[in-house]
DNA sequence: AAGCCGTGGTG
DNA sequence: TCACCAAGGCT
């Protein structure tokens, strides 16, 4: 069945190449998957992997994490970076025992509903848990598509609703087929048609690729804008989190305090984190993870 | 809707 | 080296 140009040879491509991941294999829990596709929001695979391995032996199922202090779930995070993807799964946790019976809604509105989950992570789990017929649309696709189907180097920053609308539109009629299409194409981004040196040698559908049959024109318009880091809020967020998660317990003040010159930033990078509940100030003047 | 939110690898 | 990038979401 052919469905657009180059589902044929995307699929054949992922039925040799695709990685084995654990979230893909035919044990994976609905639950298992959400994790890993909150875990892998803005975060690579390779890092993901021994933590996505350690939430699933602790906490195999929803009702098991949200038994848990959010803090444990900060602390768990480790280094995989906005931790308040953590705090978002434990969440996701109490609504799904709480609204759910303890199980991973399938429905794609009540994913959508929970906290954390966005588009990307709602198709996603509806698609590969749960085998539905939805577009996935992440930074691989929409790459993927933009030279592919419209010649350019690059998608737009924010997504556009042409994009949606073009991912919908080449999404196969047939639910089985566009599950695999979804983490093919995806796959196809993630390896082959990369942000920095896409590999076309190794394209299944470089025949069939607009930006490469164009000449590989460069992306034109404003520059991406680098993200800085340094001496930012988010930098000090960071030291002051990576204390609070080695501590075995409360932490005194003067210990985060430390991280930290700027007195003013540093006051203000704490307040932010105890607002959005990643730390809990105590009656005694310590700080701690959430409770 | 543009900017914020971590962290580490890499060309 | 250092700017860029990584299975986004929220405001």
């Amino acid at each position: 069945m052919i469905d657009n140009p180059y589902t044929t040879a995307v699929l054949a491509w992922y039925d040799v190449n695709a990685r084995d991941l654990p979230w893909r294999h035919p044990d994976a829990t609905p639950w298992s998957i959400l994790v890993s596709e909150v875990m892998l929001q803005q975060t690579p695979v390779v890092r993901v992997l021994p933590a996505w391995r350690e939430w699933m032996k602790r906490w195999p199922a929803p009702a098991d994490l949200a038994a848990e202090p959010s803090g444990e779930a900060v602390r768990m995070w480790h280094r995989l970076g906005y931790p308040r993807r953590a705090l978002n799964l434990h969440a996701c946790a109490t609504a799904i025992v709480e609204r759910h019976g303890g199980e991973v809604p399938d429905d794609h509105s009540e994913l959508l509903a929970l906290p954390g989950v966005g588009a990307y992570t709602a198709a996603a789990v509806a698609s590969f848990a749960f085998g539905q017929r939805h577009a996935v649309l992440d930074t691989n696709v929409r790459r993927v598509l933009a030279r592919a189907h419209t010649g350019v180097q690059y998608p737009p920053k924010t997504q556009s609703k042409s994009e949606t609308r073009l991912a919908e539109s080449l999404l196969p009629s047939d639910a089985e087929t566009a599950v695999r299409w979804g983490v093919a194409v995806m796959e196809l981004g993630a390896l082959v048609c990369t942000a920095r040196s896409p590999a076309c040698a190794d394209c299944p559908i470089a025949d069939k690729c607009a930006w490469r049959l164009a000449g590989k024109p460069a992306h034109d318009g404003p520059p991406r804008r680098a993200q800085t880091y340094a001496g930012t809020d988010r930098q000090v967020r960071g030291k002051l989190m990576a204390v609070l998660r080695a501590a075995s317990g409360p932490v005194p003040k003067s210990e985060l305090d430390a991280v930290w010159d700027d007195q003013v930033q540093r006051e203000r990078a704490l307040d932010a984190l105890v607002s959005d509940g990643l730390v809990d100030p105590l009656d005694s003047g310590e700080y701690a993870l959430p409770g």
